[in-house]
RNA sequence: CGGGAUGUGGCUCAGUUUGGCUAGAGCGCAGCGUUCGGGACGCUGAGGCCGGAGGUUCAAAUCCUCUCAUCCCGACCA
């Protein structure tokens, strides 16, 4: 492609509603333009890297047995309705109705549609196991659309559905999924990292996400540094191993804590340690008042608190809600004398006593307090955010917390909506079977996001080989000079007869310009030709990445030092 | 939805505190000339109802009220 005829209109500087550095560098790059919060335009650039990402998806898909298909956009509502979901989802899920006054929605993910299908089409076991997917554009009414394509509103999503006989049946087709993964973000030249992951809104009991590597990341990973163990850290369990404490506490104490409304402030005065503290944090589980106790050096981790009441809305609870519930000021919550029907404990609350908490009465702590005898615990639980100071849950060694971008997320979600919709099966019997299912995403255009995000510099964008929407750049520097011209005419045809996409910078523009371009747009080979070089019979190289140059002789086997080299830059992408 | 911030040519911003001449700069864009290997320079020019509505005032980009939009922090998630 000829940059002279591209529409790609790269920015000297960026927006300043960018914020992160993908978003920033997409829009520079002259990759996606922005139509409204969360709803992005993929310029050429944009779209020529997004298909490059949908079509690896599409290969290694079809590659592990799954069949591509391609379902409507918008859904009516009864479907939604068969599953609770039109009830469950909120307000993710937009809703309209058409000019029958019929519900429908615009799709935010697609169990119910590929189940209504799959159930009307499959009798038997023989039509067993089947995985469909499709790459399409998705909708989400985010709460907060950010970070440009990293949180759309619309955007392009691989999702994949399998249907299977038996328990055996999706497992083999979550490791098929679950394999193919590995092999797509490999293949797309990312770090990233497959981790144990809550099931959030899609349901289901066990899942892995994919996480890019990367600092902006909005999501934390507790990865262990000695074994293979990693999880997000909503999830990321923690082992509690210690036995009950058996030590005697001494009578509980009052005492006066002026102002002292937050565990440092309650340190700070009383000369004790946060871990001496035990923090009173009020929720509102569906609505109804719970107490969660955590040491105070501890948070907690509400994901495990939705997990252990199976709640569908987990709340920090509003001061007003605390004053209500504690008849105290906000900072002063204990569990003692606490009015409050279901308290759950931090597993290590039960190794230690004679603790500092809350009095539930304004400027007022207690001491020596022993949550056995003075608190009615209703049960003890993992239910703290995992620290960098916490063991590997498996092989108990250390925890390193990374950010990650989660790119894509596979589920084994059993028979919830199969059997919701009632999509069953005769097995060998003759006997009438629910099937399983599992349900696997790949956000494709956050990937592209992702990518940059991990792979950039001063200069802007440095894709790898196999996302790069042109994999070499061509700059003719002196387009006026014949010599150079035939010469860049030359090479290019060549280049294309090789079938290396090339954008060639063929502009009426200083070499600086193109320059600053080829490193903006990020190709990951760059071939300059200019009279300079020209005259000493060379073509400069360079290597997008490493900024290593080096000269080609333009003579008669340019193609077959280029291909060598060629070869060298691209395979340092795949170590 | 709660908290914070911002809206002035295509982009980045100044001007708003303390109302006052014809609303400015840089980049970009068009024309001409000089340049030409890491975002050149000179000259000329086009481009703005200062987010919108209402108000205060002799006078509003500037003050007040309302409203809309965007961005950042929290809950959601590919």
């Amino acid at each position: 492609m000829r940059f002279s005829n591209s529409y790609i209109p790269t920015l000297k500087e960026a927006p300043t509603d960018a914020e992160v550095i993908s978003h920033k560098l997409l829009i520079r790059a002259g990759m996606v333009r922005k139509l409204t919060s969360g709803l992005y335009i993929y310029l050429p650039l944009g779209l020529k890297a997004l298909e490059k990402a949908s079509r690896i998806v599409r290969e290694e898909m079809n590659n592990a047995g799954a069949q591509e298909l391609l379902m409507p956009m918008v859904q009516p509502a009864d479907l939604w309705q068969e599953t609770g979901r039109w009830d469950f989802y909120g307000k993710e899920l937009l809703r309209f109705t058409d000019r029958h006054d019929r519900a429908y929605c615009l799709g935010p993910t697609h169990e119910e549609v590929i189940t209504d299908l799959v159930r009307g089409e499959v009798r038997s076991y023989r039509q067993l196991p089947l995985i469909l997917y499709q790459i399409q554009t998705k909708f989400r009414d985010e709460i907060r659309p950010r970070f440009g394509l990293m949180r759309g509103r619309e955007f392009m999503m691989k999702d994949a559905y399998s249907f299977d006989r038996d328990q055996a049946g999706v497992d083999e087709s979550y490791r098929k999924m679950y394999d193919a993964y590995m092999r797509i973000f490999s293949r797309m030249g990312l770090k990233f990292r497959a981790v144990e992951a809550d099931t959030g809104s899609i349901g289901g009991n066990f899942s892995h996400e994919f996480m890019v590597l990367a600092d902006t990341g909005e999501d934390t990973i507790a990865a262990c540094t000695a074994c293979d163990y990693a999880a997000n850290v909503e999830r990321a369990e923690i082992l509690w191993k210690g036995s009950a404490c058996t030590e005697t506490c001494p009578a509980v104490e009052e005492i006066l804590t002026p102002q002292a409304h937050t565990v440092e402030a309650v340190c700070t005065f009383l000369g004790v340690p946060a871990t001496a503290l035990v923090k009173t944090l009020l929720f509102a589980v569906d609505k109804e008042p719970v107490a969660v106790l955590v040491r105070g050096d501890r948070e907690v981790n509400d994901i495990k608190l939705k997990n252990l009441l199976h709640a569908s809305t987990v709340e920090f609870a509003t001061p007003e809600q605390v004053v209500a519930w504690t008849q105290s000021p906000v900072g002063f919550a204990g569990p003692v004398h606490l009015n409050i029907a279901r308290v759950y404990a931090d597993n290590e609350l039960q190794g230690a006593t004679d603790w500092v908490t809350g009095a539930n009465k304004g400027d007022t702590h207690l001491r020596h307090v022993d949550l056995q005898r003075d608190a009615r615990i209703t049960a003890y639980a993992d239910l703290r955010q995992i620290m960098l100071t916490d063991p590997c849950p498996h092989c108990g060694g250390r925890i390193a917390l990374p950010r990650g971008i989660e790119v894509g997320h596979v589920f084994k979600l059993g028979t919830k909506y199969s059997e919701a919709m009632g999509a069953t099966f005769l097995d060998v019997n003759g006997k009438e079977q629910v099937m399983i299912m599992g349900c696997y995403g790949i956000g494709v255009s956050r990937v592209v996001a992702a990518c940059i995000e991990q792979n950039n510099d001063d200069g802007g964008i440095i894709f790898p080989p196999a996302l790069a929407p042109y994999e070499a750049m061509l700059l003719n520097l002196d387009v006026k000079n014949a010599e150079v011209c035939a010469k860049v005419d030359e090479i290019y045809t060549q280049l294309q007869a090789a079938g290396i996409e090339t954008l060639l910078d063929d502009r009426e523009e200083r070499p600086g310009i193109k320059f600053k371009d080829a490193d903006l747009l990020g190709s990951p080979l760059q071939l300059v030709v200019g009279a300079k070089s020209l005259a000493r019979g060379c073509i400069e190289a360079k290597d997008r990445r490493t900024g290593l140059k080096v000269e080609l002789a333009a003579d008669n086997n340019f193609m077959a030092t280029f291909s060598a080299w060629r070869a060298e830059v691209l395979s340092s992408w795949t170590v």
